[in-house]
DNA sequence: GCCTTATGTCAACAGGATTGACGCAAGGTG
DNA sequence: CACCTTGCGTCAATCCTGTTGACATAAGGC
């Protein structure tokens, strides 16, 4: 008979409320209470209260808080690349990708803007450095400028996406507060001080949308250009 | 006789240290507070001690830690931009912007890492925005575009620095082993499953690096073709 | 059925932000 | 010069936070 393996072999006992604890069922409740009032609401605490446990019983699970935070990390980047295949395309693959975790971070504003500076070291971020890093390989990039071009990739899409994300996290009052700076307050601009400004008065609108794409798109753009300055023909 | 300026009105009663409170004075206790001794320095009671006052003497000046961080974010602004002068070159022009941006939130982390994500609205934002603009009008973009490539622009700069700024407002042993992982965690990935982490994996510790100058680099690169494209022949 | 040990619980500690009451002294006023 | 208002520094208390060490108990292999 086949042994299990040694983490499922592990004994969980109920907790007084009747719940069994798990990595994942501890993960899936922070983010649910982040996202639910906010990061501000994530402390031992109050999540030993969500899951109907002594606090220090998550200290059997993760070290300390930023474990648990770059577990809570890790969990939204599997989240986003699931179904993610990379294609034949690299720049098709890699705006792919590129969406997907804009998206997942949109999904979880809050905990996005406390995690997305971090290296995770765990499974999920594991495998999109390797797509990612797979892909700039595919197109034709030796492997050390493969790996300093990912990293000026993700961190504009990982950065951009924290942006979006902090920005959607605000409420609702201030951000529309912003949204209209760019249409009024920036409208009475003086033309002599301000002769730019002034000149592109009808256009300002624009700067209370978000950047994401254009971004991501110029960035592509620049990767595609030094690509095909490696091969001339193909 | 002319009557002072309110502000200057107030009475200052010396603290029990004998020093003489101000809004500047706690400002610039507590960049020199975060400077000199960690990003994790910074709190009421330790700022309260390093002035020679009660921490809740604080709450005299601002309303909360955060309207105190806020202050301290805006004098981080206002020393970046002093000094800069748009040149004839609108390309290198806009690279000192992102370098000078960079300085000035890496040089006090933690107030940039929790500022960065908010619009100011305020002067020294919209001389940033005039500058930045007028440098695209000048390269020959129409209003529309320059607008919107402005926006993808600062809000690379912006959200990189914020990044770079987030890792460095990590307490030390948290950066480090981030770092580390990179050289070490990541070196002893199964070739079978993970060929492109594997192929690089000489290369990988290029990733604890900063990617802001590469990343700006490319965004430049991919204006500058844009820009030609727009006048092939000058 | 026993023994080991994983793991939930409890109590305690240090340090965090913030607040309300208190009283001193700074400064305008007469 | 003396008085009165009030700005503001101080103290003490409150309620948070993460984290740890001792303890108890049940899960599961034998």
């Amino acid at each position: 008979m086949p042994t299990r393996a040694p983490q499922e072999r592990r004994r969980r006992r109920p907790t007084a409320s009747g719940v069994v604890l798990s990595k994942e069922l501890i993960t899936e409740t922070a983010l649910r209470l982040i996202g639910e009032h906010g990061p501000e609401a994530l402390s031992v605490r109050r999540l030993g209260a969500a899951l109907g446990c002594d606090p220090s019983a998550l200290y059997r699970y993760f070290r300390n808080t930023d474990d648990l935070l770059l577990a809570i990390a890790d969990r939204i980047i599997g989240d986003t690349m699931v179904g993610f295949v990379a294609g034949p395309d690299w720049v098709a693959s890699l705006r792919d990708m590129a969406m997907r975790v804009r998206a997942g971070y949109l999904a979880h504003p809050r905990a996005a803007a406390m995690a997305s500076f971090r290296v995770t070291r765990r499974e999920n971020e594991f495998r999109a450095v390797e797509t990612g890093v797979g892909l700039l390989l595919s197109a034709g990039f030796p492997p050390a400028d493969a790996v300093r071009l990912y990293l000026a990739f993700i961190d504009t899409v990982l950065s951009h996406a924290a942006l979006d994300a902090a920005c959607h996290a605000l409420p609702r009052e201030q951000r529309e507060a912003d949204e209209r700076a760019w249409t009024e307050a920036y409208q009475s601009v003086d033309p002599e001080s301000h002769p730019a400004l002034s000149e592109v008065r009808g256009e300002l609108h624009a700067m209370a949308e978000s950047s994401f794409e254009p971004a991501v798109d110029l960035l592509l753009d620049a990767l595609a250009a030094k690509a095909s300055a490696l091969r001339p023909r193909t």
